[in-house]
DNA sequence: TATTAAATTATAATTATTTTAAATATCTAC
DNA sequence: GTAGATATTTAAAATAATTATAATTTAATA
């Protein structure tokens, strides 16, 4: 933990941006709630637990930055709110996500399984990709259990 | 067109539901601007033009209506609003796209790209796929282009 | 063509996010 | 260690997107 902090503070200064306290305690909320997608209000209120001073448009600002930084991804499952997920240490690409449609839980994928689809958009459509947001929708293995017990 | 108009007709009646010129009006929009990828507001401005008393929240029920019956697709490209878009007739999966970070040019993929890594998804996660959701972020061929003239 | 449930309008309310200006605090260089 | 320049935070207000409300109107059916 205090190593990927490290790392996340010379990232920041690098570009001369500064760790402030306010910046340190959203990110170790981040990195404790990895599995999480927390959006900024989730982080707001799990901060002010920490730091209880903060206001919402800091931590708005703070997750910006890390936006921005590469540090965390901003996904969006159409719920209304932008949640942020950190990335993985040295992934080169940012995860899938399946969303159960019946219960709401969101399962993460590492593999990278766009490699030869992206191969794909390259040649055939011209296209550089820099990045991918891949979510499934669909019934998880949980829900499908629980289809089964009730039929 | 008028047969698109015709079988969402139907559709809505098969559910109980009234096909009211606002209504037409909103799905005349969306057919006749199938290849962009409009915010409710750009919908309402161009409803607006064949019914200038429509109201805005007319527009967003008939597009919550319209994308819960499947005859449009809400997508959320990360700018904070979320766009409608016709779903192709007759296709099985919703298409891709290819959002651009220079210029912001969004281009469809109809190709089902995906089915593979579906198989997968449902093979090793045990996940039951419904739907899905693929962007890919990158440098379309224009700026691509431009950017080599430049340099 | 009268009926009835569904839909619309206009307005207000919510919710999510961003901006502003004044006050404060971080990091760098000394 | 500390001053100073600059970045950052706070608190509050503003903006933007979306949804809810209640009264009125209307589409489809018999």
């Amino acid at each position: 933990m205090e190593h990927r902090i490290e790392r996340i503070k010379k990232q920041l200064h690098s570009q001369s941006y500064k760790l402030t306290p306010q910046r340190e305690a959203t990110v170790r909320v981040l990195l404790e709630r990895e599995e999480d997608h927390l959006s900024a209000e989730d982080v707001y209120l799990l901060v002010k637990e920490k730091a209880p001073e903060i206001g919402l448009a800091t931590v708005y600002r703070t997750l910006e930055l890390l936006s921005e930084l590469k540090i965390v991804d901003k996904i969006n499952f159409g719920d209304g709110v932008s949640r942020y997920d950190l990335r993985k240490e040295g992934a080169k690409h940012f995860h899938h996500h399946l969303v159960c449609v019946e219960c709401g839980s969101v399962e993460e994928i590492e593999n990278d399984l766009l490699e030869d689809v992206e191969k794909i958009v390259q040649r055939d459509w011209g296209f550089q990709v820099q990045d991918h947001r891949l979510t499934f929708h669909g019934i998880c293995k949980q829900c499908q259990k629980s289809a089964v017990k009730t039929t």
